[in-house]
DNA sequence: TCCCTACCGTGATG
DNA sequence: GTACATCACGGTAGGGA
């Protein structure tokens, strides 16, 4: 039969001995469809160079041989190959090893030790990933697939009968087609229970939502005043049928938010306990769990999306959101948030308490499937460009999503791919410290007209691009012809000039953002800026890649070089910008800011050009903008100027702040607005007298009390449990305090609290001082003034030779009208 | 007990 | 456990006077 076919989930069995890929997906009328594959697993055995062709086929004769047996199975070598290949960018013969099953491919590989043998490669690599590299039946791609119709095939001992799929056919070929678009049908869930704790207490309640559909189903207080309320007798009969509307909905997709790591393992503790079957599989099995920092939860046939680890690894650091909670980034993504509920109802509820809960559950599910629909192009362009399954990209790291792009596209330059570093080679790598990073110019405090903002397009990627810099062009020592790389107190590396795959392979991720861009600016859909994004998320992360310990192609001198060069390329552009009579006032890693002084823009333009035509390779300095001011402050205790702290006012009056209090989540909120509005006034007005004015009236109404508690509040995240920290700051301390009341403390809550006046002595510390929000008590006006608002402004005015602490104090008038 | 500084910890920039 | 280095700053820890 054929048929149309587009792979959503990824597994694999074993059938007398042999693995066989089990692949579901869809077909073009929504039909759900697994189709069956067989999947000889091969390994390479990668010889030193000049090993005589005789001593090759001995070799592989007896290699042939091997057998592994474990308790369940024997695994043979199915044949072996001689190839022409290519390792780490030398060419080598080397020996394909197919095994009968892939799980045997290290024990086999451990076994083949002779003296011509240079390295064994790829026998770590899972399954899927491989199929994937060898038959290219990508992820989310659309096929036209032909093949057998399965039916109760005695061929698989009958497992296509107990898929729970329209139909089950054996892949005998398929081609890829030109279809684009797929909406996959996606469920979102979020339950609700007594007890934090994992399991420990009852789930009250779990609500569904998609498209028309929306329920809360729950055993506690039951009236039927909510249409979407559906009542059960107990915990027991509602997860049954959380798990029958489940399996009646057949979703794509099941996602929730943070269920990694605490719905979905919740659900299960809660099965077992009410000997629930949490059979949600479309192979009528139970989720599996994976271990980890986060263990994951895996449906077959299901994909389940934790989406707050795919936000919180693709899609932060495109958020303004300062955490990654759901009502947060709803808030921000989709305009909407999440409902209030005091949780601390819980035991103690009234009719109306039932009602909002019910309400408050479902909103939460309304959010995760908008979420998800929203983010929908993102998950696919990342499967599909990484060519690795949904269930993987949307939980892997940014390390992990560069490694499958240089894997799944080795085969074009015929490599062979590089083994993952086992434990005591991470920690020599760990042990090796940090190497020189970014060069950042002191600026000199002050406030500056006509600005002018320069940055390199993707500077570390071009210069890694630029330069050739990776592990396979690596030279252990000087060649002729190589590229010399000084390194400062780490000596010197060297590169050869032969392009090789990564920088060439990270050249064409260059060139297809720069496409998939200016296809997006002529046709602006999601899915084209999802894919730009995708390929500009890569290059990113290359340079990071390459200096990662865990990674397969790590390379240290790699990462240094481009650090290096960069830092090179920079300071020149600087020296050029000064012999053109240009101030250079700021530079931070691949930015220059100069004033434009008496020079037009065309003139400024024409600089550029010239430091443009003798940048080497694809490297490209920028025109970022024209800016009418810029605001650089000193370093809080010395008159050294703050790096990594500016403020910019465009041309059209728009204001961009870095690194100043204001972006800073961990001050309370007044003195990021008091900060943010001082900086505004200066940047518009060019002098400090509105500025000034404003301070002394918030300091006059902080005086007075004036101010409402709220806007004081300092948050600050608990990275790590209480019992680890070395040092005992205010937040540590407020945690302990939340402890004792019995609220949940754990990694990665934000702690708030507030600094209270606490008459006696002996209360030295800030610590000793602070208070929960909801503690009654007042806030210390003389620690506001001097902790958090001095401090955000005092620079600020100091460049106008105002000494703010005198006033505030009011030993002083205004010092300006010293002048 | 006071004062100074090194270090811890968080959260920024790029 | 899961890309890199650089930087500012508040606060505490802990030694010396």
């Amino acid at each position: 039969m054929e048929t149309e076919f587009i792979p959503i989930d990824y597994d694999y069995f074993d059938f007398n001995e042999k693995t066989y890929l089990l692949i579901y997906g869809r077909d073009s009328k929504g039909k759900r469809v697994a189709i069956i594959d067989s999947f000889d697993p091969y390994f390479w055995v990668v010889l030193k160079p000049g090993t005589k062709a005789e001593k090759i086929k001995e070799i592989q004769k007896i290699i042939e041989t091997f057998t592994v047996e474990s308790s369940s199975r024997t695994t043979k070598v199915l044949g072996t190959e001689i190839c022409d290949k290519s390792y780490l960018g030398k060419p080598r013969k080397a020996i394909k090893i197919s095994i009968t099953n892939y799980k045997d491919a290290h024990a086999i590989a451990d076994k083949i030790d002779f003296d011509e043998v240079e390295v064994r490669r790829e026998y770590d690599i899972n399954l899927i990933t491989k199929y994937n590299m060898d038959k290219k039946l990508v992820p989310l791609k659309w096929y036209k697939i032909n093949g057998e119709l399965l039916n109760n095939s005695e061929e698989f001992g009958g497992i296509d009968s107990n898929l729970d799929v329209d139909f089950c056919v054996k892949l005998e070929s398929f081609k890829e087609i030109e279809k684009q678009e797929f909406s996959p049908k996606i469920l979102a869930f979020d339950i609700e229970v007594e007890q934090l704790e994992l399991g420990k207490g009852k789930i009250l309640m779990i609500s569904l939502y998609s498209e028309n559909f929306k329920k809360v189903l729950t055993w506690k207080h039951c009236n039927k005043k909510q249409d979407f309320v559906e009542c059960f007798k107990s915990e027991e009969e509602m997860l049954e049928k959380f798990v029958e509307y489940v399996k009646k909905i057949s979703p794509d997709i099941l996602v929730g938010y943070f269920s990694d790591g605490f719905d979905l393992p919740y659900l299960r503790a809660r099965a077992i306990k009410n000997k629930v079957k949490l059979d949600l599989g479309l192979d009528g099995k139970n989720p599996r769990f994976a271990r980890g920092r986060i263990p994951s939860a895996r449906i077959a046939g299901i994909v389940h999306v934790d989406i707050f680890r795919f936000i919180e690894t693709a899609y932060s650091q495109y958020l303004q959101s300062e955490t990654l909670s759901l009502d947060e980034v709803a808030s921000e993504l989709i305009g909407e948030g999440k409902k209030d509920f005091d949780m601390s109802k819980i035991g103690k509820m009234k009719d109306s308490d039932w009602k909002e809960f019910f309400d408050y559950n479902l909103q939460d599910s309304k959010l995760t499937w908008k979420l998800a629909g929203k983010i929908w192009p993102d998950m696919l362009e990342f499967s599909r460009i990484m060519q690795e399954p949904l269930f993987e990209v949307v939980r892997n790291g940014m390390s992990k999503n560069v490694e499958s792009y240089i894997f799944h596209n080795l085969e074009k330059f015929n490599e062979i791919g590089e083994k993952r570093p086992l434990n005591d080679e991470i920690e020599k790598r760990r042990a090796m410290g940090k190497y020189a990073g970014a060069f950042v110019l002191e600026p000199k405090p002050g406030l500056y007209e006509e600005m002018v903002m320069l940055d390199f397009t993707s500077m570390y990627a071009s210069v890694t691009v630029s330069y050739n810099l990776s592990l396979s062009t690596k030279l252990k020592k000087k060649e002729k012809n190589a590229l010399e790389v000084d390194l400062g107190k780490e000596g010197k590396a060297y590169f050869s000039k032969e392009k090789g795959f990564f920088p060439l392979l990270l050249s064409e991720i260059i060139e297809l953002r720069k496409k998939y861009k200016q296809e997006y600016k002529k046709n602006p859909t999601a899915l084209l800026k999802a894919r730009s994004n995708a390929y500009k998320l890569l290059a990113n992360a290359s340079y990071g890649y390459q200096g990662f310990f865990g990674a397969r192609y790590y390379c240290r001198e790699a990462a240094a070089s481009t650090a290096a060069l960069a830092k090179k390329n920079i300071l020149e552009a600087i020296e050029k910008f000064k012999k053109e009579k240009y101030e250079v006032v700021y530079s931070d890693t691949d930015s220059i800011a100069i004033l434009q002084g008496k020079k037009t823009k065309d003139q400024v333009l024409k600089t550029l050009d010239n430091i443009n035509s003798d940048l080497p390779g694809i490297m490209a300095l920028d025109l970022e903008d024209f800016y009418k001011r810029g605001l650089f402050v000193s370093k809080r205790t010395t008159t050294s100027g703050a790096k990594k702290k500016y403020a910019l006012i465009s041309e059209s009056g728009k204001v961009k702040i870095r690194g100043f209090e204001t972006v800073r989540r961990d001050w309370c909120s007044l003195s990021r607005e008091v900060q943010s509005k001082v900086i505004e006034m200066v940047l518009e007005d060019g002098n400090s007298d509105r500025a000034f004015d404003y301070i002394k009236k918030i300091i006059d109404k902080l005086n007075k009390r004036q101010i409402p508690q709220e806007e004081l509040i300092i948050k600050t995240q608990l990275k790590k449990p209480i019992s680890e920290y070395r040092a005992i700051s205010p937040h540590v301390t407020a945690a302990k305090k939340m402890q004792d009341l019995g609220l949940p403390v754990s990694p990665g809550m934000m702690i708030e609290f507030y600094v209270s006046e606490i008459p006696g002595k002996g209360k030295k510390l800030v610590r000793d001082r602070i208070k929960l929000p909801s503690d009654p008590g007042k806030y210390d006006i003389e620690y506001y003034i001097n902790h958090q608002i001095l401090p955000a402004v005092e620079n600020i005015f100091e460049i106008f030779n105002i000494n703010l602490k005198q006033t505030a104090e009011g030993k002083n008038q205004k010092s300006l009208m010293e002048f």
